[in-house]
DNA sequence: CTGAAAGCGCTAACAG
DNA sequence: CTGTTAGCGCTTTCAG
């Protein structure tokens, strides 16, 4: 590999002057610049990443850490990492894969061993042992999710409050009276992954504001579960003409259910899901639906990081506004056209 | 930070004697040995990621480089990947997470810049134009896929055109005489992915072999198009009784179809699926399924770059054996049994 | 505007 | 068995 000093030696220049020149850290004649750039050129030289680490006490490495187990779907996961490393890398940064399962102590690892300078922290918990950690390593970091004790913390998540409440007026706006949130393997809620519970929260409110009925039920990802939940919603509440759905897995099964038992959508439900566009799209009739907006979090997520690391100031919690597309699968309930 | 230094003045002893307790290269006397282990954790001291890699040249980091857009289903990218990270871990190893499109010029970055040892690039086609740049890069690399020209490299993937003919195998000896094979998207045929070629292969050899009837069709991945393909499939060729599919996004609408066109399964239609096992499981009815061991793979891809790294040597493809799970979606044919 | 020189924190000869 | 020393390749003062 050729080193800095073989450019300078090529150039006719000292060694810092070709760094001077890579970094624009300071004024260079035009005349030498080219001189060096041709010479950088010529030799095909790439400066060694761990010797400007360690020299500059900056590795332009970003922790990026995914959950292996969760009620996350992957699709949705893996498009958030992408824009992780897209984003990273548009600000000269690479991305070092951390899975969940190191735990605090892989976070510690990274972070003090200066292999990284910051982090990213997917599906916070809201009791996450990683968060006091995180709150004592010397470098910044940026939550995906929203723990119960964010002091001192920067989290950015979707605003699953608002999202639940925006699929509570999408059904009230359109007529319907009683509805139901199909929600999230019950697994997945008492993790207390924070998002489950805050979409129910807005649901909940919503309903309530609204004066329609809203019941809430979780769901786990089983043909089987799908067909029993929903026998069992309908048993209970027979009104019911709306469905809010936070369940990705479970949509391609729900339809079929439905279809089992003999309801149209959205002539005798309409459907209203919280899920990735492509998927909303894909289905049969196309889902009215609100977007996570996962590659928007994964821009801001490293946005913020790398205003950090250039010591500028951020704001502690950013909740991306959910945007709901009306799509095939909602209307005004059959039989109730027209009703207050 | 607390560096070596401290450490060895901590400990009464050279810097070099704490390197030495820490890498286990040289014997040590039990007695310094536990004083240093002693203040390496009275003062937390980890060692510096950058000063340790310029030291010794060697980041202890692989790269892995994963498809944006591609046939593969995600998940399954996800659970290979994991798999990398996790096994990357168990020999001390950290994963640089690069996508495809920095392209050959990613590639020779992180590897010219010594950021990364070592390489494992994720679906790689036919012709890919990062080939050549991995065969000219200063240190191993791991392929997985199958390139046309794969010299002096080394290849992991599933063995596809044994998964093809294993399907056909299995529907033949269950009685079946014309069967049909659901591919990916043309797309994935034209970008010369290998594996959809391979599979392909693998299925009509093996149904000449057999001597039964092997109809073979792309497929895209919307429900329109899953309709229309097996209704052309089953006006074409109405004997079909064998169905095997390679597209895990179109399992559910395939599913479907079929109940809307009144073949039951296993009854009037048998399904063989290549996919994750998980997939299988969660459908009704359960598929039988050629599983993708995309942990093994990814097991298999690490353990051989840190053989390579180490100066050993490795097989220049490895083909994993497919592996067949019957499950409820393929029966003999009705109508048919006791016949050759 | 440019060069010389002092580290960054660690490893690995070399010497004893 | 342990210590001394010379780098690894770069950045960044300090001097000019």
């Amino acid at each position: 590999m050729v080193t800095i000093a073989e450019v300078a030696r090529h150039a006719g220049v000292a060694a810092s002057t070709v760094s001077y020149v890579l970094s624009g850290k300071r004024s260079i004649s035009s005349d030498t610049r080219a001189r060096v750039q041709r010479s950088v050129q010529a030799l095909g030289y790439r400066p060694n990443a761990s010797a400007r680490a360690l020299a500059s006490q900056r590795a332009n490495v970003l922790a990026l850490v995914v959950p292996l187990r969760t009620g996350m779907h992957v699709p949705v996961m893996m498009q958030f990492a992408t824009s992780v490393v897209t984003t990273a890398r548009r600000f000269d940064h690479d991305v070092l894969l951390l899975t969940a399962d190191e735990g605090p102590e892989g976070l510690e690892r990274v972070a003090q061993s200066s292999l990284v300078d910051a982090l990213v922290v997917m599906d916070v918990e809201l009791h996450d042992e990683r968060v006091p950690v995180l709150r004592e390593l010397p470098m910044p970091s940026v939550l995906i999710g929203y723990p119960a004790d964010a002091d001192g913390l920067t989290c950015i998540d979707l605003d699953f409050v608002a999202a639940g409440a925006q699929c509570v007026d999408h059904l009230a706006d359109l007529g319907h009276h009683s509805i139901a949130l199909l929600g999230t393997p019950s697994a997945v809620y008492e993790r207390q992954t924070g998002f489950a519970q805050r979409t129910l929260t807005g649901f909940v409110d919503a309903a309530g504001r609204r004066g329609v009925l809203g019941v809430e039920t979780p769901c786990e990802h089983t043909f089987d579960a799908v067909l029993h939940t929903v026998e069992q919603l309908l048993r209970d509440h027979p009104g019911i003409t709306g469905l809010v759905v936070q369940n990705e897995p479970i949509i391609g099964p729900l339809l079929d259910v439905l279809r089992r038992l003999g309801r149209r959508v959205p002539e005798d439900m309409s459907l209203v899901a919280i899920c990735a566009d492509d998927v909303a799209e894909s289905q049969v009739p196309r889902l009215s639906s609100v977007t996570i907006p996962a590659e928007q979090i994964g821009l801001q997520a490293v946005e913020s990081l790398i205003t950090k690391l250039e010591g500028g100031s951020v704001p502690a919690l950013t909740l991306l506004p959910p945007g709901l597309t009306a799509r095939a699968s909602s209307s005004q309930p059959t039989g109730h056209i027209g009703s207050p």
